[in-house]
DNA sequence: CTAAAATTCAAACATACGTTTGAATCAAAC
DNA sequence: GTTTGATTCAAACGTATGTTTGAATTTTAG
């Protein structure tokens, strides 16, 4: 049962920080969760911070590898020329919220990535630009070219706005569905995602003024 | 002494928590960095939930007061009319960036205030409903009245992400400061807000499609 | 100046945490 | 069937936390 054990403790360890956050759950409470022994922690993981690392490597290298393959396609679609700047965006936007079909694990997972983002310990920082290295340069040059009309400033502050939209979703989804008395409800992927598009396009597309026009 | 224990208390758990979250800080910490002793906590506040909520209503009245006063001014001197969507987001914003011009105090608070909404602890969530439930009844209807071509559901998706890109950078400063190597800098307070409204009232002048429009 | 109230202080309490230990149990190999 | 290595287990360790206590000190009032 040694594969057991360790899936175990990921999946418990999963749920619990999405819910709790990180410093807000314990060891016991995740062992407990998982039926499984309080050392079997230590003897798999090494470390509360390594289960941690672990918990979130396991699922968000497979979302990133997705955004990029949707950003190739995009990219191999549009020829030679750039993608438009909606497609950039759903490359990004959707690997994430589309996780959230599986309406156990996913949700929690969303939930999961915006609290790392948000809490960001020290030792996860690490980790997060390890695991981002590759998106966030493949991206800024989509959105370079899709957008040239933007002086590079300008376009940073939109391309962090938009990121800024799509975390505050993933954190966010108990709240945004309480204050709209459930109109509003992360867990419709499509909509939410269709809506996030339209928002950010409309944002990177808009027309740059003087000041923050292309006389870099 | 009794005031400046208090208060001395408040900046520094303040800036404690802006640094390393609620959970994050010990009041020990706290207490020492403010130069008193540990129990005064517990005299002057009961607890360290009251303290915390303390820290966080001592400003954050201030920033919303503030929005709903540009927000007045927006109403009134568009007569009868709607202020425009950009009016809207700038009493919305700026209060909230315009804290950091304080270079520590509000710098430190950016961060905190985009902490407590993201770690949101039980205990919190019912100080934040009651420190935003003016104000967001408020931002809703003026954001109806301006923005008629939406449907209340899209309408709603919009704001959120406004909100996102807001929370975002107050949390992130200095990732973004980072990741754009000093380029995009929130310390720039007038910058940032006109980079913020922007975009953001580009996402939600967007049009409407014929699923999200008006016909509700 | 004195009595009373407010405040500070060092010390301790109880609890929860991450981690370690060493024996017990299990699975696989010869 | 025995041995070897991997895994599980209950128990304990050391530390850090929020909180409480009761005496000492300072401030306030008459």
């Amino acid at each position: 049962m040694a594969a057991d054990t360790k899936e175990q403790i990921l999946d418990k360890a999963e749920e619990l920080l999405a819910e709790q956050g990180i410093d807000g759950v314990s060891l016991r409470a995740i062992t407990q969760a998982a039926a499984v022994n309080l050392a079997s922690v230590h003897y798999h993981f090494g470390s509360k911070e390594a289960l941690v690392k672990a918990v979130f490597v396991r699922r968000i290298a497979a979302v990133n590898r997705e955004r990029i393959a949707l950003l190739d396609a995009a990219e191999s679609e549009a020829g030679g020329g750039a993608p438009a700047v909606e497609r950039i965006l759903y490359a990004l936007f959707a690997p994430a919220i589309q996780l959230s079909q599986d309406p156990l694990r996913g949700r929690r997972f969303m939930r999961l990535c915006g609290r790392f983002y948000a809490e960001a310990a020290d030792y996860l920082e690490a980790v997060f630009e390890e695991e981002f290295a590759e998106l966030v340069q493949r991206l800024d040059r989509a959105f370079q070219r899709a957008a040239p009309h933007l002086a590079e400033k300008e376009l940073r502050w939109r391309v962090h706005f938009a990121v800024g939209a799509m975390v505050h979703t993933m954190m966010d989804s108990d709240r945004i569905r309480r204050w709209t008395q459930g109109l509003c409800d992360p867990v419709n992927v499509e909509e939410t995602v269709d809506a996030m598009v339209r928002f950010a396009a409309a944002g990177l597309n808009a027309p740059a003024t003087a000041a923050n026009g292309v006389a870099r």
